[in-house]
RNA sequence: GGGCGCUUAGCUCAGUUGGUUAGAGCGACUGGUUUACACCCAGUAGGUCGGGAGUUCGACUCUCUCAGCGCCCACCA
């Protein structure tokens, strides 16, 4: 007995239900079939760390995910693997939090395994999420970034970036977040807009002195040069000489440049070492003095004087009271300007001289524009976030993190003459601070004794692997040929500049060409305000808690509701809607095992006793899997489902399940069984164009109606939708007047107050229709005895 | 300061390459239930498509300009 007919619809028995049944028969397992075409999702491991799963997780893996289900349907050797980004920075930024530890009071090995439990426990939660929300990964091929296999890849990948001279150690003022004391990336900044004190400090020079105007005088030690313009007529008598540091009492020269603006503070830049990226400029070009005053944990060295062993804070504050103290504060304003911070932590980053291993991208700009260029973008303005991203870069990529939990450098240096030596890739995955190098003896000066590299690598140099990465995860070698590059690279926007640009430079230093054909863009899931989702705003409700109370369709729904790259505001209106849909497909459903009989599709395509409703809406159903097909095909699912809810709504249940209900429930046999053939036919192709969006509430009706004749075994792995062709001399050209007809009588029966299931006995039509032809139609389905031809007014 | 996006009915948004009376859902209002569905059906009201200028026979759609909002980047003297 079908479930349609004994019970209401009932998300949780039905999701429950075909949750366990795909994974019971392992549905969206890979299975190799040389005749069908690759299609490969690197799709985005995520973050363990994220401690609250909500709405925009939702949004954008399910977004692509509709596009996987299409592909599957339209027959494609879908590989669809899942990893968990669970190494590196976030995560330990993650447990430090938790757990309110820091780097500097907890051993290496204890924090390790706090890491690997808290990563454990965060995969399975995504898991979870993932398998209520339906998203039809191969749980068979996952992967997580600290796992062996992928240490392996990320190791091998540095010791190759080595050999192509693409990674080398250098040596000067880099990018340092003294709060996480560890080296940080371009990538890794942020801005945010803070208030500030500008100081102006009054500076002894002849007898005037000079005013310069500076929002960190912790950094006067290390001031080494001051800078006019050249035609700033103010100080033309101040060039050559040289200016007093208040409360220090050195001398610095007094430079000009060009570049100096006029107007900006007082015209006057103090160049200290190193404060910004302009002061790093010109220490470089015009070789300045060197006073390295922060060191790495954020504090003034004894270049600092009194106020060494002091943080940034602290030590600004004490020089500020004591330059006030002096006289040498002329006056204090705030001001409102942006920073740059550490992205996972906040911190105002710093410049701080260290030794660090960078890949080489700056000289190659040029080669990550072609790339761009090769890639398809979805949609295609995000092409031009990558281009401002690659023309904004300044530095060489940073990899090397003095922190602990993530890939380690496979690395030593001989002891002796300091020589790098790297692992050999048959010993890969290797952790130098336990293990010893295979080769016993330098191979520059001979000595036998080495050090191992302790930092680890970036989090986004093992992540940008993912695309080779994902070839391992197979045996088979001519399935691993066709696994890259992959097929598509669903991600949101704000990984563009890290985890799309960097796999873009590591596929090129290892492989010479792009590591994914198509990449698609989703946008960000928002609160109802349109604010971001944070915890601190508390304004989301977590993912399980959603999917509890409205179900993994209607969640779903709502995720379509954004045109590919747009943000999307939480809507419960929509998410409604949803269910209403799920809803309706359910009664839709129920209409049709009511009224068939016969549950066997007959073949609708030689039907020669198609009537002229079954053509109307075979026609507008022929249409609605044109544009449906199409839209998909264009990552267009929110297009795609506007479609098929105006076919589904507007023609099949409002207009055609009312044109056949006297077929179905009179006694001309053929009639009766053309209605159902046309019904079961259009519904069967509707569920189908929803099974990508809905994938539950079809399941359940393609098991239950379908699943016999089609023979199989879920709609997920059925055969998409095709236009059906039918052959008919018939003209119905015309048939929209009869729904103008239906239309006229229907606002009719409204006005009057009378029910539209009421008989009318007769009705005189104004709308010009051709009554021999559509009376019988017109009369059944809006219930009048007798139509008179419209009247003429004279 | 630069870039991108957004600005359409009270609300949330569609509007495909410019083409006849600008659409949907929700909300408001009116009416309708003896079997697919009240998580429903039928209908009504509601918009000078952010402002201005231009191109065109014709602009929500193309160009310029101005304004507001959002995001990214630059600016840290």
């Amino acid at each position: 007995m079908s479930k349609l007919l004994t019970e209401k619809y009932n998300f949780e028995r039905i999701e429950n239900q075909w949750k366990k049944f795909w994974e019971d028969k392992q549905l969206f397992k890979f299975r190799y079939n040389n005749q069908k075409p690759f299609f490969v999702v690197d799709t985005p491991p995520p973050y363990v760390s994220a401690d609250h799963l909500h709405a925009g997780h939702i949004m954008s893996y399910a977004q692509a995910e509709f596009i996987v289900r299409y592909k599957r349907m339209r027959g494609y050797n879908v590989f669809y693997p899942m990893g968990f980004d669970d190494n590196g920075l976030p995560t330990e930024r993650f447990v430090e939090k938790k757990y309110n530890l820091n780097k500097g009071k907890i051993k290496r090995s204890e924090f390790i395994k706090i890491c690997l439990k808290e990563t454990k426990k965060g995969s399975l939660a995504y898991k979870k999420l993932w398998n209520d929300l339906g998203i039809s990964v191969d749980w068979s091929k996952t992967y997580s970034t600290i796992s062996p296999l992928a240490v392996k890849v990320s190791q091998r990948s540095i010791i190759d970036l080595y050999k192509k001279k693409a990674l080398y150690r250098g040596e000067s003022p880099i990018l340092w977040c003294p709060s996480c004391r560890t080296a940080i990336a371009q990538a890794d900044l942020e801005d945010v807009e803070i208030e500030s004190q500008m100081n102006y400090l009054k500076f002894k020079s002849g007898k005037k002195g000079l005013i310069i105007a500076t929002t960190r005088p912790e950094l006067l030690p290390a001031c080494v040069a001051l800078y006019i313009n050249p035609g700033d007529k103010r100080y033309t008598n101040l060039v050559g000489k040289k200016a007093q540091v208040p409360l220090f009492k050195r001398s610095v020269p007094i430079k000009t440049s060009s570049e100096v603006v006029m107007d900006k503070g007082t015209g006057i830049m103090m160049v200290c070492t190193w404060g910004d990226q302009e002061d790093l400029a010109k220490w470089k070009t015009d070789k300045l003095d060197t006073r390295h005053i922060l060191e790495q944990d954020g504090r003034l060295n004894k270049l600092g004087g009194k106020y060494q062993g002091l943080k940034i804070k602290v030590a600004r504050q004490q020089i500020i009271d004591d330059l006030k103290k002096g006289d040498y504060l002329i006056k204090q304003e705030s001001i409102k300007h942006s920073v740059n911070v550490h992205e996972r932590c906040g911190t105002p980053v710093e410049l701080i001289p260290s030794k660090q291993w960078f890949i080489r991208i700056i000289n190659l700009k040029k080669k990550w524009l072609e790339y761009k260029d090769k890639l398809n973008w979805h949609p295609a303005r995000m092409a031009k976030d990558y281009q401002m991203w690659v023309d904004s870069l300044k530095w060489d990529w940073c990899v090397s993190r003095q922190r602990y939990y993530g890939v380690p450098f496979p690395l030593w240096y001989c002891a002796k003459c300091k020589t790098p030596i790297f692992a050999t890739e048959k010993d890969l995955p290797v952790n130098p601070i336990e293990e010893a190098p295979s080769i016993k003896k330098c191979p520059k000066c001979g000595h036998t004794k080495f050090e191992p590299e302790t930092d680890v690598l970036d989090t986004w140099a093992t992540s940008s692997c993912t695309p080779f990465l994902l070839k391992e995860l197979v045996r088979d070698e001519k399935v691993k040929e066709k696994l890259f590059p992959a097929t598509l690279r669903p991600n949101a926007f704000e990984i563009i500049r890290t985890w799309d640009f960097y796999s873009i430079v590591k596929s090129h230093y290892h492989f010479g060409k792009l590591p994914f054909k198509n990449i698609m863009i989703s946008g960000h899931g928002q609160d109802e305000q349109g604010r971001k989702f944070s915890k601190r705003l508390n304004n989301y409700d977590p993912s399980d808690k959603l999917l509890k109370n409205w179900g993994a369709d209607a969640i779903r729904y709502w995720a379509t509701g954004s045109s590919l790259g747009q943000n999307l505001r939480f809507n419960p209106k929509e998410v409604k809607k949803g269910k209403r849909t799920t809803t309706k497909l359910w009664n839709v459903g129920r209409f049709l095992a009511i009224n068939s009989e016969d549950s066997t599709l007959k073949n609708i395509k030689t039907a020669t006793t198609l009537e002229y409703a079954d053509i109307w809406i075979i026609e507008e159903l022929n249409k609605t899997i044109q544009q449906v097909t199409e839209a998909f095909e264009n990552y267009a699912y929110a297009k795609a489902k506007n479609e098929l809810d105006s076919f589904f709504w507007s023609k099949l249940a409002d207009y055609y399940i009312e044109f056949i209900k006297y077929r179905l429930n009179g006694d001309k046999k053929e009639s009766r069984d053309m209605a159902q053939t046309t019904l079961s036919t259009v519904f069967l192709s509707v569920l189908k164009m929803y099974a990508p969006l809905l994938p539950f509430i079809t399941e359940e009706i393609y098991q239950d109606l379908f699943k016999k004749t089609e023979a199989r075994e879920s709609i997920h792995i059925s055969d998409w939708p095709k236009i059906i062709k039918i052959k008919t001399s018939t003209d119905i050209k015309d048939f929209q007047e009869a729904l103008d007809a239906i239309n006229e009588i229907r606002k009719y029966k409204t006005t009057q107050g009378i029910s539209l299931g009421f008989e009318l006995e007769e009705y005189s039509l104004k709308t010009k229709v051709n009554l021999p032809k559509y009376q019988e139609l017109i009369k059944n389905a809006i219930k009048v005895k007798q139509l008179l031809p419209e009247i003429k007014s004279s």
